[in-house]
DNA sequence: TATCCACAGGAAATCAGGGTGT
DNA sequence: ACACCCTGATTTCCTGTGGATA
């Protein structure tokens, strides 16, 4: 977005990008689904798994187990480490791997039908429309005929957000119970989890199914750890003396500081990267991954900001115009339900919500960071959440201008704020806060 | 001390939009 | 054309709640 005062120059861009220095050799190395050749202080989970999925070497049907861990401990990573090197043990009957990012996939129905899709590589079940039994039953002579005695890995990445959004138990369920169902392919779950306590919440069944195992845990990574992780990554990421002695350093601590994720590290070696190569140096400096450590800050809220619902960005409209005109005011959720409802009615094809929606994406923004919300009672004046906004108000700007239905709500003076009567209640309201 | 405000947030129902096979 | 299926967003209905006020 330029407006047209400064036109991209494209024959400039490119001469310039072809002109600037070589710093990456491989940039997909530095990519969080990049299996590297070894896997730096993961052995000792290496080897749990792999002795548990040993068995299907011989034809036997392993156990169904769990994986935890937060964000960025090699969890996904080590999986399809293992299942690479397993795939590559000569024998007759290959086991079959297939991956399922519950994020993505997070119906019943969708995931039964991935399985049958990915399986089968052709005859497609549609996105839609049949009867849940129906695909079961399509999906369990599938196995028997086309995985035939081998073993199939169902890898269920993320499954926590299964039991969050309904039917969670319900494909667990079914997908445990396949081997009775089944007359020679045989099947093994292996759940990844990236909260701790996530088996609470399981079907009884389900759980003594999946939880018979004890789960492999994966610790976040220590600032040493990243740097080794880093370093491995680096050889083939970078070409050789293009990394200042530290950076690799300053990454790892950086993420450290940062619960350990091993993701976010590699993100920041990879913009720092990026940074130094588009401002024309020739090698990279610690500066750079400062910047590039404020710089994905920003990308990651925007990104979200950017990828939200349009109703959760007018929500966030609403927050940031109350903002915007009173910053001193004290927003509630009420006031939050006002101003949408007069953004609803005057932006085409939008509707009004009720309060209940409204409180749901209130704890969204909140979950995802981008305001807090503290429930307090003001007591004769009622129970309801002060709400706050925790994203610099330029951003907020920046990133709802690019859509063109809020676009021109951005200067609008909510009615709300122009009745004395709210104003003289949210006067009181700070006296009691 | 009882009351009452302004919601919080769970559960179930409903709606619209995408499909199916017959 | 018809009866029926699945999904995601939303509405409807509901019970619960902490503390200033009368």
């Amino acid at each position: 977005m330029n407006n047209g005062k400064n036109p991209f120059n494209i024959e400039k861009f490119y001469k310039s990008y072809l002109n600037a220095p070589k710093i990456f050799k491989n940039q997909n190395a530095l990519d969080s689904t990049y299996i590297p050749e070894e896997l730096p202080h993961r052995d000792n989970e290496i080897r749990m798994i792999a002795e548990k999925t040993a068995c299907a070497l011989r034809g036997d049907t392993p156990p169904n187990f769990l994986c935890y861990g937060r964000t960025g401990t090699g969890k996904t990573a080590t999986i399809r480490y293992v299942s690479q090197k397993l795939a590559q043990q000569i024998i007759k009957n290959k086991p079959w791997w297939i991956y399922i990012n519950c994020n993505l996939l997070s119906t019943p129905y969708r995931i039964l039908a991935h399985i049958y899709n990915t399986i089968s590589g052709k005859e497609r079940i549609p996105p839609t429309g049949l009867p849940k039994d129906v695909i079961f039953k399509k999906l369990l002579g599938l196995l028997d005929q086309k995985v035939g005695s081998t073993i199939c890995f169902l890898v269920l990445d993320e499954i926590d957000l299964l039991i969050e959004k309904t039917g969670g138990n319900e494909i667990l369920y079914l997908l445990t119970r396949l081997n009775e169902n089944l007359d020679y392919c045989r099947t093994s779950l292996i759940g990844i989890s990236n909260k701790l306590k996530f088996n609470q919440s399981l079907d009884p069944r389900v759980q003594s199914s999946l939880g018979k195992e004890p789960p492999i845990v994966f610790h976040p990574y220590n600032a040493k750890q990243l740097g080794d992780i880093l370093m491995e990554r680096a050889k083939v990421a970078f070409y050789d003396n293009v990394l200042n002695d530290d950076v690799i350093h300053l990454c790892a601590a950086l993420a450290a500081k940062d619960d350990g994720d091993a993701r976010k590290a590699l993100q920041l070696l990879r913009k720092a990267g990026e940074i130094a190569a588009n401002s024309q140096h020739k090698v990279v400096k610690e500066k750079h991954v400062y910047e590039a450590h404020d710089e994905l800050e920003k990308d990651h809220v925007e990104e979200y900001m950017l990828g939200m619902p349009l109703q959760a960005q007018i929500v966030l409209t609403a927050i940031f115009l109350i903002n915007k005109f009173k910053p001193e005011y004290i927003i509630t959720s009420g006031d939050i339900y006002e101003v949408h409802s007069e953004l609803a009615n005057k932006i085409s094809g939008i509707k009004q919500l009720t309060k209940r929606m409204i409180s749901d994406y209130v704890n969204e923004l909140t979950l995802s960071g981008i305001i807090s919300a503290d429930i307090r009672s003001l007591g004769y004046y009622g129970r309801t959440k002060i709400i706050s906004l925790d994203v610099d108000m330029v951003l907020v700007e920046k990133t709802l201008k690019q859509n063109e239905k809020i676009r021109n709500f951005l200067n609008y003076k909510p009615i709300l704020l122009q009745s004395d009567k709210v104003l003289i209640k949210n006067n009181i309201f700070k006296k009691l806060i």
